[in-house]
RNA sequence: GGGCGGUUAGCUCAGUUGGUAGAGCGUCUGCUUUACACGCAGGAUGUCGGCGGUUCGAGCCCGUCACCGCCCACCA
């Protein structure tokens, strides 16, 4: 027996247990050798991360695609894994180190990423455990981890070959530096924050005169390493200090006021100054006009004047300047607060004005960036990009919505080299080495070597690297641990003529390794019948905030070493927000767990609540009461599974849904092929909302609100074959109702799925069962259920407006034999779905009755006695009106001679039914309110 | 500054080639109708942001304005 409620606590963990006993989730079973292979590889999530709503969506849109080409018979993979995610992993284990009063420092490089791999086996569970709850129907066998041995041999594979092609370089220039977590970040790491702060008019004397030349600026601070001012060439106010000099205060220093269209005359106060070493504008005004880099800042942005070559060597010895150089050590806050405070004291401050500007912050940290000169590995990415947006363009990767390929276009073409060194411990250490480099030969001495500009060896292997080593040195080779044990290796008097390189000690951003996700996991670089079968794989599917993250740059990799896109759509979903449409984030306390939730409604409802939320192009705004409207649906469906094993539906081996003889059966088997084509339509074109909608109307609204009463009377009636039809086509339609559910709700249709298996136990899971076909429609029946349904609605209706309870016997007015046939078939149901007493034909009206009408015909119900006049004649008098309007508007439109001659001949013939339809309306009611009156 | 999206019932949102506006929730009325009160039946509620245009006809197409949101760029 079916227990009276759904119960998902206590199934879903046992659900999902069978599935993964038989296999369900493999790709590549045996019976599915020749079919169709359909890929999905999963947006890995960080492996010591846990489930958030976010994930839920993502997540449940995947498995639907899944479940759905699963059951259409393909061989699917949903390829499942999980990221290092470098920085935010390593972070959260310093976190923890901190708690304990150590630091990554005092372990040291080896027992610190020891520590995180111990992190990892500890929590590296948790969301693969949290997917499942949900009903993931990944491929677990096949788990992947961005740092696993194979991933790591794609990864170094791609740095050395796009090395070589020279699509990766190290270069020395400015990169957005994070001085909290003390490493460089991309581009795209960068969150620009809109910051009040003040602007700074300072003056700086010109050389040889008593006049100033003043600059605005926003951080005084750098002025330390200001090389230049700069004016607009035509500038009329002021370009005729270009070429003179100006005296930096505090420092001392002689820098060139310059000409350079950088300078906005309307800016500031026309002059900038120009810190190449601090700012990305100035490096290139710097460039332009050969100007020196003095960087002031050490790795934590903190004053760094005193080891600086740069600073010294540019600033004259002063009593002022050995001032400034006690500033040293200070952090960029406390240095901007004494450094006006100085210039204040020698009136060097014009004014000061309250602004507002952007500033860029890490993302992860979120400190306050500072543009920072240092040696960084890059990718090429402008030379990557240009495949990647030529497919987009011809269509070989389509993006759903459309809309998105814009966003693509826009970023691709203005791409800027992709920093993908980290000073961080935990990830890909990038595999370059470097060693003294060679001068030229110089005659017996032999060759000099050169600490200053290392020589740099890149290799997938230490092993490699040596044999390359021990060529260009013509000598044996040792590693040793940094660069700096080179450097004091070979300047150590011990040392008798041995070479010594060592390791880059960087690594790789994560998202290195995630852009080669598609083919790394299929076991690139070898050649494997799994990279052969899935790649390109099918659909990705992922939220709009890691289109230039993590598709661009798959899009890029997959391109240049597969030579094929990774994936043909790219289905792009929106944002979860909260109830009120706020973005959820721990700070604000706003964040649903979707844990929660599935303890609290099943992990069904939730899914089925996100589907139908996910209108492509539109944020999820989330709120329970959605959640628990879906869980009644579970309900209701558990509960007409119910009503179906009550009354002993069960499936009958020869069933042919188009060979039934009842009309409910008929009709039934009709609405449902409508609803599978939908349903299939939907899912094809990622219209997750629609298929949702459509389940939940068909299931809800047609089956158990209309088919299951329609079969009442002949299931409880003793019309034997009509009772057995009844109860097949029943459960054979309840049997389609859970495979087309099933994508959305797993769970529960494939706990009713076995719990239906009346006769014997179903020959295959739900989940691998075979998705249902659409057929042809029988009209007859969907025209004759239509009139019963309207019929029993109409006389509803009137009954909860003229507020009469009491059985009434219903009249068929002058209605001709055919429709008076059909009531008659139909008057069992008619007088137990509307409470009517009776059924008769007659040729007059009766005296007393209420009339109404149903599809053109006439019916009354004589509520002689019962019957309230004026409330009759008030309901009528309100459909007077709405005839009324009907015909005006049509009348409008007929009486438009433009409308007759313009529109198409079939709009006009139905505009035409419609006014007839209309004009018999009024008159009936006009009947009958001449027959109210004349019975007052 | 560049780009994208949104504005439809009290709330959250559908509305796919232009042809008389829909759902869920909420709300109101009435129901111990043996599958289901996580239910059943019935009702109410909209100048589809403003203005202009195209069209026989516009929520939908075009233009424009307003407001809201997001992305990219920008430390004078």
């Amino acid at each position: 027996m079916i227990e009276n409620r759904y119960q998902p606590a206590a199934v879903e963990g046992r659900i999902y247990e069978e599935w993964e006993r038989a296999g369900a989730f493999r790709a590549g079973r045996p019976e599915r050798a020749a079919a169709q292979p359909y890929c999905i590889v999963i947006p890995p999530p960080n492996v010591t991360g846990s489930l958030h709503m976010g994930h839920a969506l993502n997540n449940t849109l995947q498995d639907i695609l899944c479940r759905f080409e699963r059951m259409r018979g393909k061989d699917v993979l949903w390829q499942p894994g999980t990221d290092h995610a470098g920085i935010a992993t390593q972070a959260v284990v310093e976190r923890q180190l901190m708690e304990r009063q150590e630091s990554s420092r005092s372990l040291g490089r080896e027992a610190f990423i020891k520590r995180v791999w111990e992190w990892k086996a500890e929590s590296g569970g948790t969301i693969i455990g949290q997917l499942k709850r949900l009903g993931a129907s990944c491929d677990w066998s096949r788990e992947r981890f961005t740092m696993d041995d194979g991933l790591s041999r794609a990864v170094l594979k791609v740095f050395v070959a796009l090395y070589r092609e020279g699509l990766i370089y190290k270069d020395k220039r400015l990169v957005n530096w994070d001085p909290k977590l003390k490493t460089a970040i991309s581009d795209l790491e960068v969150q620009q924050v809109e910051t009040r702060g003040n602007l700074w008019y300072i003056k700086y004397p010109i050389e040889g005169s008593d006049e100033f030349i003043v600059v605005a600026t926003t951080r005084p601070e750098t002025m330390l390493g200001d090389v230049a001012v700069a004016v607009h060439p035509q500038n009329e106010r002021l370009k005729h200090l270009i070429g003179k000099h100006a005296i930096l205060p505090l420092v001392g220093r002689r820098i060139p006021i310059i000409g350079d269209d950088y300078a906005d005359p309307e800016k500031g106060s026309g002059a900038v100054k120009i810190t190449p070493a601090h700012d990305f504008n100035d490096f290139e005004v710097g460039r332009r006009h050969s100007l020196a880099l003095i960087n002031i800042f050490d790795r934590e942005a903190h004053l760094d004047l005193i080891h600086n070559q740069e600073f010294r060597l540019h600033a004259p010895a002063s009593a002022e300047l050995a001032a400034t150089l006690k500033m040293n050590g200070l952090s960029r806050e406390a240095a901007r607060k004494e450094i006006v405070s100085r210039l204040e004291a020698q009136a060097l401050i014009e004014k000061v004005e309250p602004t507002t500007h952007v500033v860029p912050h890490g993302d992860r940290s979120g400190a306050v960036l500072e543009p920072f000169l240092t040696d960084q590995w890059y990718v090429d990415a402008k030379t990557l990009a240009q495949p990647a947006i030529a497919a987009v363009r011809d269509g070989r990767t389509k993006f759903i919505p459309q809309q998105w390929d814009a966003t693509f276009f826009n970023w691709l073409e203005n791409i800027q080299p992709w920093c993908i060194s980290r000073q961080i411990w935990w990830g890909h250490q990038i595999p370059a080495w470097y060693g003294p480099s060679k001068l030229p030969y110089l005659g017996d001495q032999g060759h000099t070597l050169d600490l200053d500009e290392p020589h740099i060896f890149v290799g997938e292997t230490e092993c490699e690297v040596l044999k390359q080593a021990k060529e260009y040195y013509g000598k044996d080779v040792k590693v040793a641990p940094s660069w700096s044990a080179v450097v004091s290796a070979h300047m150590s008097d011990t040392n008798l003529g041995a070479i010594y390189i060592a390791r880059d000690e960087d690594v790789l951003d994560t998202w290195f390794s995630s852009a080669l996700w598609p083919f790394s996991t299929l076991g690139w670089p070898d050649e494997t019948a799994d990279l052969k079968r899935f790649y390109p794989t099918s659909t990705l599917v992922t939220g709009f905030d890691i289109i230039f993250f993590w598709v661009a740059r798959m899009m890029m990799m997959g391109l240049h070493f597969m030579k094929q896109v990774p994936f043909h759509d790219v289905y792009i979903h929106a944002l979860v927000r909260d109830a009120t449409g706020a973005k959820m984030s721990k700070s604000k306390g706003n964040v649903i767990d979707p844990l929660e939730l599935i303890d609290k409604y099943g992990a069904d409802a939730l899914r089925f609540t996100l589907a139908a939320m996910a209108a492509q192009g539109r944020d999820i705004k989330l709120s329970e009461q959605r959640v628990e409207g879906y869980r009644n649906f579970a309900t209701k469906l558990w509960n007409a599974a119910r009503f179906a094993e009550m009354n002993e539906c069960r499936q009958a081996a020869a069933f042919n849904p188009h060979r039934v003889n009842e009309t409910i059966n008929k009709w039934i088997v009709d609405e449902l092929s409508r609803t599978v084509a939908e349903v299939t339509k939907g899912l094809e074109e990622y219209r997750f909302n629609e298929s949702a909608g459509d389940l939940y109307r068909f299931v809800w609204n047609v089956f158990c609100d209309w088919y299951l009463e329609l079969a009442k009377p002949v299931l409880q009636g003793n019309e034997e074959s009509a009772k057995r039809e009844t109860q097949s086509t029943l459960a054979w339609t309840l049997d389609q109702i859970l495979k087309l559910l099933h994508p959305f709700m797993p769970f529960i249709t494939e706990e009713l799925w076995s719990q239906t298996a009346y006769d014997a136990p179903r020959s295959t899971l739900l989940a691998l069962a075979e998705w249902p076909r659409s057929g042809a429609g029988s009209p007859d029946a969907s025209a004759e259920i239509g009139w019963v349904i309207d019929l029993i609605a109409a006389i509803r209706s009137v009954r909860a407006e003229m507020n009469v309870n009491v059985p009434l016997p219903l009249v068929m007015v002058r209605v001709g034999d055919h429709v008076w046939e059909r009531a008659q078939r139909w008057s069992e149901f008619i007088m137990r779905m509307a409470r009517v007493s009776g059924l008769t034909r007659n040729p007059i009206f009766p005296p007393g009755a209420v009339q109404l009408v149903v599809r053109g015909e006439v019916i009354a119900l004589p509520l002689a006695g019962v019957i309230d006049l004026a409330a009759e004649r008030a309901r009528l008098t309100k459909e007077m009106a709405k005839a009324d309007a009907d015909v005006a508007r049509v009348d409008a439109k007929l009486g438009n001679p433009n409308f007759v001659a313009r529109a198409p001949e079939e709009v006009v013939e139905e505009e035409k039914e419609k006014r007839e339809e209309a004009l018999a309306r009024k008159a009936k009611i006009a009947e009958a309110l001449s027959r109210i009156a004349s019975n007052l």
